[in-house]
DNA sequence: TTGTAGGCGTTATCAA
DNA sequence: TTGATAACGCCTACAA
């Protein structure tokens, strides 16, 4: 079977291509009789208007480009879930590219979304970029753009984003109000901002409660920042500081799930030698033993959000207002469960 | 700043539209020198063409489209990994889409797909989708469809799936050979064919080894199969079983977690009460207490293969030669942790 | 070697 | 109330 156009609807009926095309769009200049007549023969000949032509006239494509640097991370999975869900209600297509932690990849995506000719971009930064050139040009051509989560302070445009400086200062407080005082960070890559927020959040913790900040205590975990990272850096911190350590507060539950496994492999018990406290409130958190105390971080909420904020952008832009741009602080809560008391 | 166009370009530059063109394209009937100064033009104005005008001319729009039940799984991550990486390397743009387990929904984001003129379609069905007429429809405007993970037997298209029959059979005859006799099976959804296929795999192995079926060992979990659904119907197992029950082989890794969750929290050994085999060899499966032994499902080669026979459908297609169906069975590995011994 | 013209499918303006 | 026509940006057969 081949495609449907207007024209064998037109052809078929005996009407010009116009009358097909008003009489689908409801336009009020013709006839009530005509529209029925049309409307149906367009639904028996399954009739499905192309994207391409009617973007090439209205410029308006009613897709969205997604760029984020992984998806296999519960957080962005969720993320993504938000997005899909909000864009699909509103009647937008996501175009979604990983760009896998890579600045090259992720300046060719933003180049092919543009070429695409998206209505807006969503973009959660690769921790490897420094240059904002790319993001820039988007703004260039005057398409709206929303950094979320892994954001560029320089850029100017709306971010979606939680406060993690204060959710690590409110997590790593919770650990000294338990009594703790040694207490080390598995902190991410030294480039991404919410891994330097997370940072600072701890060291201002500690200097707020009277302890002094202690560098060997901070270890940097790969990019990835999976459960291996948590494992192999639970064994330099253990061989580094033995049972000198009292806590340990990691930028992601798949760290701290991953140390977990490095101390229950060595007979080190949780909270009793030494608490744990992750970050995301990813589900599996819950089912660790003992539970993993974490930092409870909203990713549907943040898709559904950032997604919401593009499409008012685009909304806005199509009438000719101009979009402030505004930053998002999505709240987040502490979790507290049995790794830290 | 305005998208360029040929036309601007052109302009710029004193010659036609045409010649722009072609330049851009290295047709070989422009000179070297004309092509060098149109080159340079178009780099310089930042000249990106306009995918849908493209599109419009050759119907060629390298964008596919990919519909699965829900993004946030593990395995479905990996899959749709897979798919990204490889059509980012083949120059083809994914839009994704979420049924969420809805088969109206399903149809509809199919319409969307169509409407969108995309090249080829990668699917995994809802659980809820008895009906096919929207996949055959997808084939009547003859582009290239394939099926993975969930499909349907009766639509006659490439598919590419695991063994799920085999790889259940396998996991349930290990927990057989380690001496488990009362074996229980918490089952998926009824429609899905992969969660009809484990379960024919585990009754079959029962047979095979001179047990017999007993219906109140099989549970169904909710279309989700997460790990509450294992922690309750695990509390259902033992309410109804007690300790004559000696071992249960689960749909997803995540409902074997949630059961797991159950018994340790109710004091139940594993495995030496009970033993748990679980399926996907999530990688969290391996960080539970003690190690999940489960079946390994190549998540990310499964999206990888999907695209490459889709993109090479729609090679073939291009060249005029038509596709035949096929089927290909990714091999699955048993993972054997200590869950059951 | 370069340019003209027509068309992909749709929409919008204007004339009938 | 309907329809002819031009235009969106690009590609290509054909003419110059």
């Amino acid at each position: 079977m081949k495609t449907v156009t207007l024209k064998q609807i037109a052809e078929k009926l005996g009407v010009s291509v116009t009358t097909v095309s008003k009489a689908l769009k409801d336009y009020p200049d013709i006839s009530e009789n005509t529209k029925q007549i049309v409307k149906n023969m367009a639904k028996s000949m399954n009739f499905v208007p192309n994207a391409s032509a009617v973007y090439l006239r209205t410029q308006e494509s009613k897709t969205i480009g997604v760029v984020i640097p992984a998806l296999v991370h519960h957080f962005f999975s969720k993320v993504i879930d938000g997005i899909l869900n909000k864009a699909e209600k509103s009647g937008y297509l996501v175009i979604l590219m990983q760009s896998n932690e890579n600045y090259e990849l992720e300046k060719k995506q933003i180049d092919l979304l543009l070429k695409k000719g998206v209505d807006g971009i969503l973009i959660s930064l690769s921790n490897n970029t420094n240059n904002f050139d790319h993001l820039k040009r988007v703004q260039e051509y005057n398409i709206p753009l929303i950094l979320f989560d892994k954001i560029a302070k320089t850029v100017n445009c709306s971010k979606v984003v939680i406060d993690d400086r204060k959710a690590a200062y409110d997590a790593v407080t919770h650990l000294i109000n338990k009594g703790h005082r040694r207490i080390a960070h598995f902190r991410g890559d030294l480039n991404p901002q919410n891994s330097i927020d997370r940072f600072l959040g701890y060291k201002k913790a500690l200097e707020d409660h009277g302890i002094s900040y202690d560098p060997s205590l901070v270890y940097i975990c790969n990019k990835n920042s999976d459960f291996k990272d948590g494992y192999k850096t639970a064994a330099k911190l253990i061989e580094d500081h033995q049972n000198t350590v009292d806590a340990v507060f990691t930028i992601t539950d798949a760290v701290a799930i991953g140390a977990m496994k490095y101390f229950s492999d060595h007979s080190i018990t949780v909270p009793d030698e030494i608490a744990v406290f992750g970050f995301s409130n990813w589900f599996m958190s819950s089912v660790t033993n003992p539970p993993l105390s974490t930092v409870k971080q909203p990713g549907y909420k943040m898709g559904k959000k950032a997604t919401q904020l593009l499409l008012n952008e685009i909304e806005n832009k199509k009438s000719g207002i101009s979009s402030i741009p505004q930053k998002i602080i999505l709240p987040t809560e502490l979790i507290i469960r049995a790794t830290c008391s």
